[in-house]
DNA sequence: ACGGACCGTGGGAGCGCTCCGACGCAGGCC
DNA sequence: GGCCTGCGTCGGAGCGCTCCCACGGTCCGT
């Protein structure tokens, strides 16, 4: 608040940062009463007066502590690191990455997101293990491996959690086994008494994680159901020069039934079938996922699977107890359900 | 690799975490000649015999440096500090940041996402400050205020951003003003002959930072249009009753265009029009904002403000200039481009 | 043969913080 | 009066790291 006047123009109030000898001193106390004051340290007792003095002090001199200072004397961190995944992730996932970043922090720990940016297993297992994360939750697509996760392990990180669609050895998953989605998508078409199904394969490069299980979920449950059901893989780019390619040969390809990956691109191709004059649902059904909301907009309303993701609170829950008790064995959660819901399109 | 015997099964492998003396130990060199190889120090020449030691040396411990004995020796950090904001971010958004964030570690800064989690202002600026960040790039609607700026600024960091459209006292601001949005939609059906302009305000709670600014752009078009235009909001949730009962009053409002805050919200407004038998555009034209590909595949296709966010790579060389010249008097920069992209529903 | 330049390496301080043990002092007991 | 108890506070070490400075050795020039 107060302008130093004899410094520069060029060097404004924000000269030396205060530390809690700073704050000590102004107080006329010792650093130790400091931070026994400011962690409120319930095993020592320190006079109401001498309280208030440092309070005071350190309110006065706008004293924040040093997260690394504090964390390097604990020898560990209270830090949960969360690597961002390179796709851009979806309403459903970014509801369920906050509600589970809330969770934890309700349990006192740090949610720190940090981009991998390209480095992948071993280089960036290294490069997050700088920060002495205390736990790990990484996109089961960041390749970690044996070797990642042991990486992570050696720099103290009590628990390393995959999450997503793929795991690491070593690790605990929070799987979300995709093939459920394919799975729950061909069941209904089959029931529907659709026997000729076609997969929609988004081209984008970061959705193959996702949409090679569901895909292989769907071949399970045709596979299952006997001999006369088939699959087709549809290769689509998110595009409608793509869709409208896709729908121009679409009466060759004998599909009586589609699961289009997700919602958006259900919209995508309903849209070039519509436009080349195909029925949906008479002459081919349609099936999407994640039920947005413009699934529920569509003409006619799209039928999709509903994906279910777990509370926040149970992982964060899950979390703390690994954290706590590191020696556990890796355990894999099976945590996404899937369920149709039928609407007009099938 | 090695599994140490004599330890519980309860303790794995990480038992205790390698330090730089663990490394000069094993080298047989002392810490400040293992800190000079693997920073590969040029002020310093290290023979080769004894470099290779070392390195031998830490790759065998699996040796990662601890980032917060660094930067505290260092006295600053390269950490990039950017709060998320709490609402989910939209593909636009979500891409901007990212490539922003791709960007600022090119200039070898640590991207670190944070949520604020219900801290606000001052409160948030001391928790962000206590990891010393060299830069804040926190979302305007955060209040960080002239108060948080300052927390931040004494704590050390060098420069201070705000994102989004509203800014903060002391602050740099990338000035992502929706007015513009709003302009630019109500210039376009001004264009076409719409003077009764109805402006969809979603009723969710973290997009008014978003939707006033944005009503209040089409305010100043029509202001400046003259007295004959006039314009009427249109409060509306994002599901289908709250569509079903705006667009069962829609005759009585007299409106001949409307915008509706972005696409999603134009989406679900012209299906309940539809429904409702009101054509688009004949009795009510209907612009959105974001240009999503949804847009282009309703029918009518639909018209949209496309709104241009500014390359990454200049916003990182921005901050990288400030944190470079911390002296630097705060400038806000203007950084949102909109314009009308014309379909058929305008 | 001797002084100085220079090269490779080590010693050690100190960044800001916490927490163990110690220390002084007041009050009560023998 | 001396001793003990306990309360409030302080001194100081050390977390892992970097970097200034010192130091011994080799080699060259005179």
């Amino acid at each position: 608040m107060v302008q130093i006047p004899n410094k520069t123009a060029q060097q404004p109030a924000q000269y030396s940062v205060p530390t809690s000898a700073d704050v000590a001193r102004l107080a006329g106390v010792s650093r130790a009463t400091v931070s026994y004051v400011l962690n409120n340290t319930s095993a020592v007792r320190i006079s109401e007066p001498t309280r208030r003095r440092v309070r005071e002090a350190a309110k006065e001199l706008g004293y924040v502590p040093h997260a690394a200072a504090r964390s390097l004397r604990a020898g560990h961190t209270r830090v949960v690191l969360m690597p961002t995944p390179q796709i851009p992730a979806g309403p459903l996932f970014s509801e369920f990455f906050n509600e589970l970043q809330w969770a934890l922090s309700r349990f006192d720990y740090t949610v720190v997101q940090y981009g991998s940016l390209g480095l992948t297993g071993e280089e960036a297992a290294r490069a997050w293990a700088e920060l002495r994360p205390v736990a790990v939750l990484a996109p089961g697509a960041s390749g970690l491996g044996a070797r990642g996760v042991s990486v992570l392990k050696r720099s103290g990180a009590k628990a390393v959690f995959t999450l997503g669609p793929q795991q690491a050895e070593g690790a605990h998953a929070l799987l979300m086994d995709q093939r459920l989605v394919g799975q729950c998508a061909a069941t209904h078409l089959l029931e529907r008494g659709k026997r000729h199904i076609g997969v929609v394969i988004p081209e984008e490069q970061g959705l193959e994680p996702f949409a090679r299980p569901r895909a292989e979920g769907i071949r399970q449950a045709l596979a299952q159901h006997g001999q006369d059901a088939t699959m087709t893989e549809l290769p689509l780019a998110y595009d409608e020069e793509s869709a409208a390619r896709l729908a121009a040969r679409w009466r060759t390809l004998g599909v009586d039934g589609v699961f289009t990956y997700n919602d958006e691109f259900a919209m995508l191709l309903m849209r070039a079938l519509q436009d080349e004059g195909i029925a949906v649902p008479e002459e081919t059904a349609m099936i999407g996922a994640d039920d947005l909301m413009l699934g529920r907009l569509l003409r006619p309303r799209l039928s999709t699977v509903r994906i279910e993701l777990p509370s926040g609170q149970k992982l964060a829950e899950l979390v703390d107890r690994v954290v706590r008790d590191p020696g556990m064995e890796p355990e894999v959660h099976d945590v996404l359900g899937a369920t149709a819901v039928h609407r007009e399109s099938s």
